[in-house]
DNA sequence: TCCCAGGACATAG
DNA sequence: CTATGTCATGGG
């Protein structure tokens, strides 16, 4: 293999590892390299963008992202997959050398954060409640056909962009429940007409200086609590110290982390004021980039309870 | 038929 | 503050 310089090895990202860890649900392989049985290029709806990323001659992806304008794929300016964020010498080395933690980056070297569009993010994880990552992805597929602008792609096809906020703030809540989104129909609705009236800025959010001030902006929204707070602002608004807690990463901290952050005997559900005092012990324990480190562990659960459920049913 | 899913929310104590 | 029940929906 060639030697790659500083700058491509921090940007060596694995697509698969990346697009299915739960950030994203409307990402899907477009080109297969049947052969090797292998991703070559993979889109994406991120807001009012369809993107693009070609895996490399490794079949791994580079931070060159495109995004479709005006029929024809043009070099998409934004960093999506963070590679500003120095991967070896900044996140890993400020992470903690435990079993769980190192383990997990092992398994998973090319796993990375994404920076989503805010609005779609938020969206996405008010319908994520309750729910699981198979219908979260019908729900919001149907959302995009039903009230995004249809975008045709040579080669792809039609592809429907993200529904923008002002839409959606005016669908009724029948229409929205058409989707399959069910009792959080009014969430969305409510939601959308918050960003699109500026009520909530997501400009201003990001500037804020304290983690749970941010917090608290985001849970005046209907639908959002502390875990989808923590998504949206890990995810779309620069916090790498948020840390969503959801079911599966409950297990994994009660499991690996109660004695080193000498956690009580945690139920599936946190009140706020436990969820904040959980998150404040593991920022101290993980550091400013926790964030990464949620991201591996929650990847390396999944893949791990997946691999277990298929022993049992072969 | 029951159980579960990247929880949030209203209500009671 | 904590504890509990409810909320649509689809798949196993």
């Amino acid at each position: 293999m060639a030697r790659l310089d500083e700058k491509d090895r921090c940007c060596r990202i694995s697509l698969a590892d990346t697009i299915d860890s739960g950030q994203v649900f409307l990402w899907d392989v477009t080109k297969t390299d049947h052969k090797n049985r292998r991703a070559l290029q993979w889109h994406g709806v991120d807001g009012q963008k369809i993107l693009r990323v070609d895996a490399d001659q490794y079949g791994a992806g580079t931070h060159r992202v495109k995004a479709h304008a005006g029929d024809r794929w043009r070099n998409y300016a934004s960093d999506f997959f963070r590679c500003g964020d120095d991967i070896q010498n900044n996140v890993i080395k400020s992470l903690p050398n435990d079993a769980a933690t190192q383990t997990a980056i092992g398994r998973y070297p090319g796993l990375r954060l994404m920076r989503q569009d805010p609005y779609q993010c938020t969206i996405s994880f008010i319908v994520s409640t309750n729910s699981n990552i198979q219908k979260i992805r019908s729900s919001l597929v149907k959302m995009t056909r039903r009230f995004g602008d249809a975008i045709t792609v040579s080669k792809i096809g039609k592809i429907h962009l993200f529904p923008t906020p002002d839409v959606l703030a005016d669908a009724t809540i029948q229409e929205m429940q058409e989707c399959g989104v069910g009792y959080r129909a009014k969430y969305i609705i409510e939601a959308s007409k918050m960003i699109a009236s500026k009520e909530i800025n997501y400009r201003h959010v990001m500037q804020m200086h304290n983690y749970h001030d941010a917090v608290n902006i985001m849970c005046g929204i209907p639908g959002v609590g502390s875990k989808v707070a923590d998504c949206i602002l890990l995810f779309a608004l620069e916090r790498l110290d948020a840390f969503p807690l959801d079911r599966w990463m409950i297990r994994v901290i009660s499991r690996y982390y109660g004695d080193v952050l000498s956690l009580p005997q945690l139920s599936t559900a946190l009140s706020d004021k436990q969820y904040a005092t959980i998150h404040d012990k593991i920022v101290r324990y993980f550091g400013p980039y926790a964030g990464y480190a949620q991201q591996w562990l929650f990847k390396m659960a999944r893949d791990d309870a997946q691999a277990a459920w298929l022993q049992k049913n072969p």
